[in-house]
Parts: C-alpha cells; sequence; structure tokens
RNA sequence: GGGCGAUUGGCUCAGUUGGUUAGAGCGCCACACUCACAUUGUGGAGGUCAGAGGUUCAAGUCCUCUAUCGCCCACCA
C-alpha cells in the first residue's frame, strides 16, 4: 500500500499540515481538571519586536517536550503564551519607521506616536508567534497575553500601588544608568559592563593664586603649584566641585583645604579628604564630580558639595559647560583635551583598560547621570525569595545557578523602575497643580526640567501626589480638578514579573478566559507553575523578581523547578548575532531540514545548561533520523497484514511464544522507556533524545527489523513490529511531533491524533535482563564473523561456511536455534556447532570470548598478518592479566571493594585466562 | 577584584552517586545499491581524558595548584 510513498521524508509535506490540524482539533487547550493532575509552563513572553532565534528555538523546543509529554502522561498541561510589549525595544523599531517618513516621535506627539506602535504591534507583533507556531509549540494559544492588555496593566497598576502603600516605592535623585540614545534612565542590569579600551588623563589643577605655569616649572621645594588628577572622563571635569584625596596621603596632607582652580572653568573648588579615595591609583587625586558619577554622588553628599549637571538628556553638554554647550560628550572629550593641552594642563594620557555600562538595547555608552527617578525598594521583598530557595521549594537545575541567583538576592539594589520613553505602563502617579503650587515648587517635577532640579531634595512631598490605579476626579487635598499623570513609563520588567499570575487575569479575573475557563479556577488549580524554562541571562532580569513578585502577591512561589539552559553559541564560541554575521537562522533551518529535524538536533547536543556550539552540519543529524523512521514505518506499512494487530500486548506476551527476537525488542524497549521518562525527570534532555535515537536506529532498525525480515509475516512478528513501533511513536512524539503524527496517521490505530494518545505505559515485567544477555551474544557472534570475512577480504556477495566451537552446552542449543538468523546477517552458507574445536588445513580460525570461529581461507597472505594480529592481542590480554592479578592478590582491595566488584573481577581473570590459552592454540596451530 | 563554566580521538560533544578494555555524531579508510532507507548498510583506523600533585583498594569522575579559553558579577576615578 505504500510502494507509492517516497522514500525520503518530506517535511514540507507534512508539518503545517498537522499543525493546522492539531490546532483545528483545539489539542492545546487546556482546562481545571480535578481528576487530573496540573501541569503548567508559562513561556518565557517573546518581545513583540522579536523574531525566532536559536535560542528561542532551544527554549521553546525544551518547553514543547516538556508540555507534550505531561500532557501524554496524561497531566492537564497548560503551556501559557503571550508576547512582551518590550518598552524601548519596541520604541526604537517605531522611531527607525517614522524615521524614513522624516519623523521623529515629538513631531507626532505622544498619543500619535502611541497609536503607531500600537499599529505596529497589530501588523508585526505577532511574527514571533507564527514563527512558534513552525516549531510545533503547543501552547494554549487561545490565552495568549500581552503585557499591554487592558487586564495585565491592571494587574501592572495594582502592584504599584500596593507596593506604594508597603512604602516600597519611592522618588529618589541618584546618580543611575542614563543612556543618551534611548534618552532613559536604566536599571542596573539593563547597563551590562563591557571592557572597553580607554586612556587614563592626568589633568593639572592649580592652586588658587598660582596662575599656571609652563611644564617644567616647580618652586624650590619641589613641590608643584597644582594637583594632577586622573580620570577617564575629562570631560567630567566641567561639572567638578571638589577634588578628594586620602586622608593619609602623605603626599597631600599638608594641602587638604586648599582652593583649587577648575582649568577652562575657573570655578573655585576645595581639596577634600575622604577614606573612600584609593591612593593608588592613578595619583591618589580624585576629581569629584557629584552630578556624573555614582561614587562621587556619595562624595557630594557627604562633603555637602554642590551638583552641576553639564549634560542634556541626549548626551550633549548643556549650558553649565559654558563654552562646550551643545557639543556632543565625545566631541567635546576631544576639544576639551586640545584646549587643556594648549594650556599646559594635560600631564600625561595612558592607555587604560576599564568596563563601561552599555544600554541593554542599543549597545551606547551610558552615562552616569544625577536625576529623580522612581525606585522599588528590594530588600524586604528579596527575603522571603532567598528563603524559597534555600529551603528548595524552588530548584535550579543545573543547580549552580542557586548561587547565581542567591548571590545576586543578597546583594540586592533598589530597582528603578521608571523610564523616559512612551510605549509602556505610565506610572499610576498623579499630581494635583493646585496643591503644588502652595508646596515646594520642587517637590514634583516633570522630567524635562531635570538639568535645572534642586538636587539637594532625596524626599518628595506626598501632598498633591495621588498614586492610584483610576484617575482621580479631583484632589483629595484641595479638591482641585486641575490634575495631570506623570509623564514616565515603567521599566518593562515590572509588568513581566508579574507573568505567572497576571495572565491568569489577575486580579480582577472577571468573565471567562479565552478558553472559557474561570481564571480564579485557573489560578487555583494552574499556580504555581510546574517549571520555568529560560536562559541564564534573564535570572536577575526575570526570575528572580517573578520570584519575588509571586510570593508578595500570590503568596507562593510562582514555580517549582528552574531550568536554565545555555546559550546558542556559533562553532567558535561566540554569541549568535546579527552584527556578527554568523546567525543561523532557525526558520532556513525549518526549510531545508524540518522542524523535527531542527529540535532533535539542537535538543541532542544541548546537555544539562551547557551552552551549544552550533553549525549548520548538526540538522542533518536530525534530518537523517526523522528520514529514518519514516523509512522504517514504511517498511512496516508495507509488510502489515491489518488482520490480527491490535490485540492487548500483556495478554499476547503471556499467551504467546513470541521467541527470543521478539522478546528481546520489547525488553529493549520497555528498558529505553523507563531511562528516557528517568532522563526526562531530571531535565536530561539530550540523553532522553540519544536513547531514543540510538534504540531506534541501532536496535530497532539496524537488528530488529533485519531479523524478522524473512519471516515478517509471521503473526507475533506482525503484532511485535507494530506494538513496538506504535509505541515508540508515542514516546517520541514530544521530542518530533510532526514526523511521529505522520507515521502514526498512516498506521492502523484507535484515536485520532498521537497527541491524544497516552504514553506508554512502563512495564517492568516485559523488561528481562536475561534475553537481553542472550541476543548480546548472538550479536557479538554476528559481528564476529562479519569481521573476519571483513578482515579475510572474503566478497560480501560470497557464501561461505563456518564452524562454531564452544563448550557451554545452554549457548551451543542457543546459537542452534538462532542458527537462521546468524547465517543471513553473516552470510554463510552452513553454520556447524560443535563442542570441540578442530580445525583442518585451509580453515582460518579465530577466537572470541568463549567460542572459536573457523571460516575457510580463500585467498592467501592474510595468515601471517593474522599471526601477528594475534600475537598483539595476546600480548594485551596479557598486560590485562597482569593487572588483574595485582588488584586480586591486593589485601586491601579485597578487603574495602563491595563483594560483586571483586567476583567481577575474578570472572573477569578467569574469562581472560581462558581466551588467552584458546589464543595462545591457535597461534602456535597457525602455519 | 570576586564567582562560574570548559579543557576527553581530525571536528563537535556525552560520560548521572568513583568500580569491566572511556562512548556517540560528523569526518576519514575499505567494501556493498533490483531486496524499507545512499539522508543507507557492513567492517575498520583514530584517545597517556589540558598539566602537576594528592585522597582512595580503585580517579575522566573527588581535592589542591598551574595553564589556556569563555561567561557572569563589582561604585578600578
Amino acid at each position: 500500500m505504500m510502494n507509492e510513498v517516497s522514500s525520503r521524508y518530506n517535511p514540507k509535506e507534512t508539518e503545517d499540515k498537522w499543525y493546522k490540524f492539531w490546532e483545528e482539533n483545539n489539542l492545546f487547550s487546556a482546562r481545571p481538571n480535578p481528576s487530573k493532575k496540573p501541569f503548567c509552563i508559562v513561556i518565557p513572553p517573546p518581545n513583540i519586536t522579536g523574531i525566532l532565534h536559536m535560542g528561542h528555538a532551544l527554549n521553546n523546543a525544551i518547553q514543547d517536550i516538556l508540555i507534550r509529554y505531561h500532557r501524554m502522561k496524561g497531566e492537564e498541561s497548560l503551556w501559557m503564551p503571550g508576547t512582551d510589549h518590550a518598552g524601548i525595544a519596541t520604541q526604537n523599531v517605531v522611531e527607525k519607521s517614522i524615521a524614513k517618513d522624516g519623523l521623529k516621535r515629538q513631531d507626532l506627539g505622544r498619543d500619535k506616536f502611541i497609536e503607531r506602535v500600537r499599529e505596529w504591534k497589530e501588523k508585526y507583533g505577532s511574527t514571533i508567534i507564527h514563527q512558534l507556531k513552525k516549531l510545533g509549540a503547543s501552547c494554549d494559544w487561545a490565552r495568549t497575553r500581552f503585557t499591554m492588555d487592558s487586564e495585565y496593566s491592571e494587574a501592572v497598576k495594582k502592584v504599584f500601588v500596593a507596593l506604594w502603600d508597603k512604602g516600597l516605592i519611592y522618588q529618589g535623585d541618584k546618580v543611575i544608568n542614563w543612556c543618551p540614545r534611548c534618552q532613559t534612565a536604566l536599571s542596573d542590569e539593563e547597563a551590562p559592563h563591557h571592557d572597553i579600551e580607554g586612556k587614563l588623563y592626568y589633568i593639572r589643577y592649580p592652586f588658587k593664586g598660582q596662575p599656571p605655569k609652563r611644564d617644567s616649572d616647580r618652586d624650590i621645594s619641589g613641590t608643584v603649584p597644582y594637583v594632577v588628577v586622573a580620570t577617564t572622563r575629562p570631560e567630567t571635569m566641567l561639572g567638578d566641585t571638589a577634588v578628594a584625596v586620602n586622608p593619609k596621603d602623605k603626599r597631600y596632607k599638608k594641602l587638604i583645604g586648599k582652593t583649587l582652580i577648575l582649568p577652562l572653568v575657573n570655578r573655585e573648588i576645595k581639596l577634600i579628604a575622604d577614606n573612600m579615595v584609593e591612593m593608588k591609583f592613578g595619583t591618589g587625586a580624585l576629581k569629584v564630580t557629584p552630578a556624573h558619577d555614582p561614587n562621587d554622588y556619595t562624595l557630594g553628599k557627604k562633603h555637602n558639595l554642590e551638583f552641576i549637571n553639564i549634560m542634556h538628556p541626549d548626551g550633549r553638554l548643556n549650558e553649565n559647560a559654558g563654552d562646550y554647550n551643545g557639543m556632543d560628550r565625545f566631541k567635546a572629550r576631544e576639544v576639551i583635551l586640545e584646549d587643556l593641552k594648549e594650556k599646559g594642563l594635560l600631564e600625561k594620557i595612558e592607555s587604560h583598560s576599564l568596563s563601561a555600562g552599555h544600554c541593554y538595547r542599543c549597545h551606547t555608552i551610558i552615562e552616569p547621570y544625577l536625576s529623580r527617578q522612581w525606585f522599588v525598594k528590594m530588600k524586604p521583598l528579596a527575603e522571603p525569595a532567598i528563603e524559597a530557595v534555600r529551603k528548595g521549594k524552588i530548584k535550579f537545575y543545573p543547580k549552580r545557578w542557586e548561587k547565581v541567583y542567591l548571590n545576586w538576592m543578597e546583594n540586592i539594589q533598589d530597582w528603578c523602575i521608571s523610564r523616559q520613553i512612551w510605549w509602556g505602563h505610565r506610572l499610576p502617579i498623579y499630581y494635583c497643580r493646585d496643591c503644588q503650587k502652595q508646596a515646594n515648587e520642587s517637590a514634583v517635577h516633570s522630567r524635562q526640567s531635570t538639568e535645572t532640579m534642586d538636587y539637594g531634595l532625596s524626599t518628595m512631598d506626598k501632598k498633591g501626589v495621588i498614586v492610584s490605579t483610576l484617575k482621580p476626579e479631583k484632589c483629595p487635598h484641595c479638591d482641585s480638578t486641575d490634575i495631570y499623570q506623570d509623564e514616565d513609563v515603567l521599566d518593562t520588567w515590572f509588568s513581566s514579573w508579574l507573568w505567572p499570575f497576571a495572565t491568569f487575569y489577575w486580579p480582577e479575573m472577571k468573565g471567562l478566559s479565552p478558553s472559557g475557563t474561570l481564571p480564579e479556577l485557573d489560578l487555583k488549580y494552574f499556580y504555581p507553575t510546574s517549571v520555568l524554562v529560560t536562559a541564564p541571562e534573564i535570572i536577575f532580569f526575570w526570575v528572580a523578581r517573578m520570584i519575588m513578585a509571586g510570593l508578595e502577591f500570590m503568596k507562593d512561589i510562582p514555580f517549582k523547578d528552574i531550568y536554565i539552559h545555555g546559550t546558542v553559541r556559533d562553532i567558535e564560541g561566540k554569541k549568535m548575532s546579527k552584527s556578527l554575521g554568523n546567525i543561523i537562522d532557525p526558520l532556513e533551518i525549518i526549510n531545508e531540514y524540518g522542524s523535527d529535524a531542527l529540535r532533535f538536533s539542537l535538543i541532542s547536543i544541548t546537555s544539562q545548561g551547557q551552552d551549544v556550539y552550533l553549525s549548520k552540519e548538526r540538522f542533518e543529524q536530525g534530518r537523517n533520523f526523522a528520514n529514518k523512521i519514516w523509512n522504517a514505518s514504511r517498511f512496516i506499512l508495507m509488510n502489515l497484514e491489518q488482520s490480527n494487530i491490535r490485540v492487548d500486548l500483556c495478554a499476547f506476551y503471556k499467551d504467546k511464544d513470541l521467541g527470543l527476537v521478539n522478546r528481546w525488542i520489547l525488553s529493549r524497549f520497555y528498558s529505553v522507556l523507563k531511562e528516557v521518562n528517568g532522563h526526562l525527570d531530571k531535565y536530561r534532555f539530550n540523553e532522553a533524545a540519544n536513547t531514543l535515537y540510538s534504540f531506534f536506529w541501532h536496535e530497532f532498525c539496524d537488528w530488529y527489523l533485519e531479523l524478522i525480515k524473512t519471516d515478517i509475516k509471521s503473526e507475533e512478528n506482525q503484532v511485535i513490529m507494530y506494538k513496538v513501533l506504535e509505541k515508540f511513536l508515542r514516546l517520541l512524539h514530544p521530542f518530533m511531533p510532526f514526523i511521529t503524527e505522520e507515521a502514526w496517521q498512516r498506521i492502523p490505530h484507535t484515536g485520532n491524533s498521537i497527541m491524544t494518545q497516552a504514553m506508554p505505559h512502563l512495564q517492568e515485567n516485559i523488561i528481562d535482563e536475561k534475553t537481553e544477555k542472550l541476543m548480546e551474544g548472538v550479536f557479538e557472534l554476528i559481528n564476529i564473523i562479519r569481521n573476519i570475512r571483513s578482515e579475510l577480504d572474503i566478497p560480501a556477495q560470497d557464501s561461505i561456511d563456518a564452524k562454531v566451537f564452544l563448550s557451554s552446552k545452554a549457548k551451543r542449543a542457543l546459537i542452534e536455534s538462532m542458527s537462521g538468523h546468524i547465517r543471513r546477517l553473516s552470510r554463510l552458507n552452513k553454520l556447524t556447532i560443535g563442542a570441540e574445536y578442530s580445525r583442518s588445513e585451509g580453515e582460518f580460525a579465530a577466537v572470541f570470548k568463549d567460542m572459536h570461529i573457523v571460516i575457510p581461507l580463500s585467498g592467501s597472505g592474510s595468515v601471517q598478518e593474522h599471526k601477528v594480529k594475534i600475537g598483539q592481542k595476546i600480548e594485551n590480554i596479557h598486560s590485562e592479566i597482569r593487572s588483574k592479578e595485582k588488584m586480586l592478590s591486593n589485601a586491601d582491595f579485597l578487603k574495602r571493594a563491595p563483594k560483586e566488584i571483586v567476583d567481577k573481577e575474578r570472572d573477569k581473570l578467569n574469562e581472560l585466562k581462558e581466551l588467552l590459552k584458546k589464543l595462545e592454540a591457535l597461534k602456535d596451530g597457525l602455519r
């Protein structure tokens, strides 16, 4: 019936078809079911700007395996999908797109711009969802959530208000990470440090009353009329309001308190003393720029210095920079250096590598920048989250990430959550203008006035500030209706950290979910979720914060297990990135090799949390495997007589004499099932995949199907080959969903889709180690005959006679019973079995374990060769025997090693001695 | 500066709590296409497990140090 079917598996003809079928039949849908155990994963929501890369492919392949596996195990399995609004990233993309029309977002205004972003989202925002479908992801798509859905926004607001009420949210003036390109504040996590090759500039700050002299000028005492400071960012000197030295520093001790003249600006600044200054660095004198460096800020606070902001939000210097007003920070650096040089104030320049924060969205070097931002106090939230992991309520796989997590949590800093962009959740903070007029004018500020702010103020007057999920009609203090909302939006992660419960319509939980379930029941049933699958990069951004949010707002952990997979890299170990041009596009791989191949290859090379080094050739393995499955299924179908295969396996196994071969493959299948279950329960995906691969290819196809080929129509063979195939397809399905469905649909079965089938149930009683051992012996014999033939250059098509001699009666009987198989698979004409070894002239003999194998010699010259080979083998065995004897004569070994090990070694030694005897006899017998 | 990971055949990697002669895929060599599959089959070559020391009856596996590569964290002006 299948002769017309191609001998090559063509994924293009099947994948989209079955995906559509699954979706149309609602097979991904999950709903609370009290009679079943819940299993739930929330997807790490990809950005709406995202396009599927290998990291996504790996991440989602793993999740899909888990979901499909648990679903087939009879658990109510929900994979909650959705996307993230990705504030800065999305705003950047849309800004770029309107720039093509020569527009800036300011030209459009806030509302119009947001409208454009929404349009963009409608058009492109679900690209990645379609791509996930290509991958086979079995998410409950009806539930797809977006972090800016209206209900989700309610959750964000409620959380903000709750934290405010608890006193965990505050506004403060701090030196934060500022991206001059995105023009927003960033959290510390969003400004990762990378090493850059910079310079250390040594600049002279003259003392007051001692006008700068030329380079060589020194007074008689040897002191110089200036202090030299070292800096990597010379342009910040324009904002200097002190120079600091260590009080213990002998070089400066008597100069402390003197006044310096800041070059170029001619501001008088003091030489102050503070322990924070490291004597060994640079000259031991630190220029202090309180508005542009976090350390200097601390110093500024401590010593009551002036805070002078010299920069516009876009990185150009401002009016405080005097002559340099309007210049870009890096241009200004060059000009300032020129000017200093001219005045003889630039002492020297050294190369200096330093690490600088970079914007994680646009990679611009961030500017430490004093500004007024909103923060979350993290310590109180972190404590229970540390506890949950310490006590093992949440487990990391691999465990080592636990330390990374704890280390971060224990040193957690307050979280800067306000962003000066437009796309995102606006802070639910409202201000009353009338109250403000009465109160301190500077209590509340919109962002635009940053540069002229009064930085001395760090707490705000709460009067006139209303924090509320709803826009207030009027001011609760003065009844004024002149109310406006804060311009800032929240950090994207301030919404993502609610993902495990806000996706269930928390907190309102009104109406029905798109799946037709009650959100309240959903949340109760599926929360805490089972496992989170993600990459190490976002442990801090997301994982840690979700744990904190879950414990704070749900009073329970958000997930029990965290599986951290590795990063996908190119073959040279570099991260895949567009700029490096080393991307392997998963969609291209799907197109070329198929989705199953992509999934299988990725999974089989991903060992626990190790980074993945990828090259395109790796996908051939997956493709070839799919093809193997295809052809094996095809072969079985071609030979299947559909009459009597749907018997109950257990009864059949009990009632019928299946024969060694069938008992063997069944035993092997259940051993593999057991192993794969074990691997999956411990998140060892690669081991599971490799176990499946080698079983199917090298045991089922290479041995089993070859063995039964000649008697394929027997009832036992029909039933068992069918049963093993269909069970194997079910077991493999989570890994390769498409081809297993395609094959499933072609074989006779009950049930519509393989997805709705149960995982094969482990039948321990069918696992039979003795049978497995016996068959291994048979395989070994076939292998050794094949090997001899090959070494003697006996042409493959030549049928020869062979004799096997061995003393064990049971083994002789086994070989006798398997004689037909052995002869066919090693191309023998006749196989004679005997107890006493004998060899005639013109015959070649070999020894393997307890057997002699005798084959007629064809050709010449090979005897000598074999004599040498046997000689080498004898040598090896001699040395092995020596080491074993040594081991067994060691009293400590006998005393301390477990008895099984000692016995095993003893048996092994005896076997080796037996073998040695045979080999020596053999060698002597050779001419 | 602190932490983590890696180092196993030509290449990419497995190797779970220490216990036979260290495995796989790719590549390589030889042979084999009317017989499910050449995206195949059969056979083969190829490794002192980065180096040094230690613990142990026993080390690729545990400990210490060293080297090389990579990653993460940190307020090194």
